[in-house]
RNA sequence: GCUGGAAUCGUCUAGUGGCAAUGACAAGAGACUGUAAAUCUCUCGGCUUCGGCCUUCGUAGGUUCGAGUCCUACUUCCAGCA
């Protein structure tokens, strides 16, 4: 089991350290969006500086470029793209969903590449195999997005999704007994499974399957329900009788109702295992509300996106840097920020760098939103633990929100 | 000097008798939440009571119900020949 430490209780809220194959994440925490193994525009090294603790890579993009075996031959994720520290995977259900002609059946879905149109077919089972292949410390269940917003296709949803995660379960336990077989031997009694971080080398098996990962990896279930707080409870019961090591809480795609849904929610998850809030994290509302009703970590590819297309987060709200009325403001984007963008250079030079579409335009612009984002969490984190919370969210908010 | 060719909204450009006029860029603004996103959307002659009205395709005339489009002259530019 995935081990995780909390150390103050706040209500629903929790601080406390994940403790991970590549090390500790101090929760609450942002991940870095990294869906095809990079943050958009950032280097490993600009990603450590700016503090961020984890990123989550998508298993979708992974097995289309550059498949899961390169993966895994390369070490895993972390060795791979030179992270060395925790990582996270999605299952790709997601992203699979949201492609025009997939073919859904009990078994998996059917599906064509959206760079070339190779068929595809993904199972509860096979996004484990890939998962454990890229080699992410904690995986996401593959699991059932609805194809809208109403209470049939949720509950429909909902329910293949507990099917699926029973098989994702069955086969993330079969991959890890194999594993341990093949690196620590059969368990002793008394003696924990989890085994001491070690070198993140790819071994050879001596078993028919040809190689793994020598280290544990850890899977989450996902919560399910849409809007619906019943259907949340129900699912949310569901995920918390099986034998994993976290939860996601999926489907979410507004702030309305969040905070009472995950109030259902996390009063019914265990308070021991870690709970993720699934592609939230664009809005600084959604952090304080996650956080507040017990979520632990957050990931969102909001922060560098906005950053990318110029929507750069203030203290005093997002402003769009492209506009006219920034072409002669020499002051920093946000002058008590300590972000590489922000101790260095002007709202005028950025402008610039954005307005003749130069590259470092999206780097520093994505420096400091991801950078903003992952230290409003780290707060968030400070704040809970010191007993400011609703002091930091009171003046936080208000500022951020005024009009 | 002669002979061709060309002048269109900031720029380049489409347009060959019904046109406020094509497309691209530039410019102005907006959107973005488990990333098919360095993407997408809107505006882009002026006024408007949103039905229109006014002014526009180098300049000045002309032909025509009607001209960016045809004719004449002029101006400027390009190419070739002197």
């Amino acid at each position: 089991m995935l081990k995780f430490d909390i150390h103050h209780r706040q209500g629903l809220a929790r601080v406390g350290i994940i403790h991970t194959p590549h090390g500790d994440i101090k929760t609450p925490a942002f991940v870095g969006a990294a869906t095809r193994a990079v943050v958009k525009a950032l280097t490993m090294q600009e990603m450590n500086d700016l503090g961020s603790q984890a990123i989550l890579a998508n298993t979708y993009h992974l097995i289309l470029r550059p498949g899961t075996d390169l993966i895994e031959e390369a070490g895993g994720l972390a060795t791979f793209n030179s992270w060395h520290k925790p990582t996270f995977t999605d299952s790709g259900g997601f992203q699979i969903f949201s492609l025009p002609n997939v073919k859904i059946t009990e078994e998996g879905v059917k599906f064509k590449s959206h760079i070339d149109g190779r068929n595809f077919e993904m199972t509860p089972e096979s996004s484990m195999q890939a998962q454990w292949a890229i080699g992410a410390d904690i995986h996401i269940a593959f699991d059932h997005l609805a194809k809208s917003e109403s209470r049939a296709d949720m509950e429909e949803a909902m329910h293949r999704t507990h099917r699926w995660l029973d098989r994702c379960v069955d086969e993330h336990l079969r991959l890890e007994d194999r594993r341990s077989m093949l690196f620590e031997g059969p368990p002793e009694a008394g003696k924990p499974r989890m085994s001491a971080p070690r070198p993140w080398r790819r071994a050879e098996a001596t078993q028919p399957e040809k190689s793994m990962l020598v280290y544990p990896q850890y899977l989450y279930a996902v919560v399910q329900g849409g809007t619906f707080n019943d259907l949340r409870a129900e699912s949310a019961k569901y995920c918390a009788a099986k034998p994993v090591d976290g939860f996601g809480i999926g489907g979410v795609f507004t702030a309305d109702g969040m905070g009472e849904m995950l109030q259902t929610v996390n009063a019914i998850l265990p308070e021991d295992k870690p709970r993720h809030l699934l592609g939230m994290g664009q809005e600084p509302l959604d952090l304080f509300i996650g956080a507040e009703f017990g979520c632990d970590t957050f990931d969102c590819v909001g922060p560098t996106r906005m950053a990318r297309n110029g929507s750069l987060y203030t203290k005093d709200g997002r402003i769009n840097i492209k506009n006219a009325k920034y072409t002669r403001d020499f002051t920093p984007l946000m002058p008590d920020c300590d972000c590489e963008c922000c101790k260095n250079y002007t709202r005028a030079y950025l402008h610039h760098l954005f307005k003749t579409d130069e590259i470092t335009a999206k780097v520093l612009a994505s420096i400091h939103n991801e950078h903003f984002i992952v230290r409003t969490v780290d707060h968030i984190r400070a704040a809970l633990q010191d007993g400011s919370f609703q002091d930091y969210k009171q003046s936080f908010l208000s500022r951020y929100y005024q009009k």
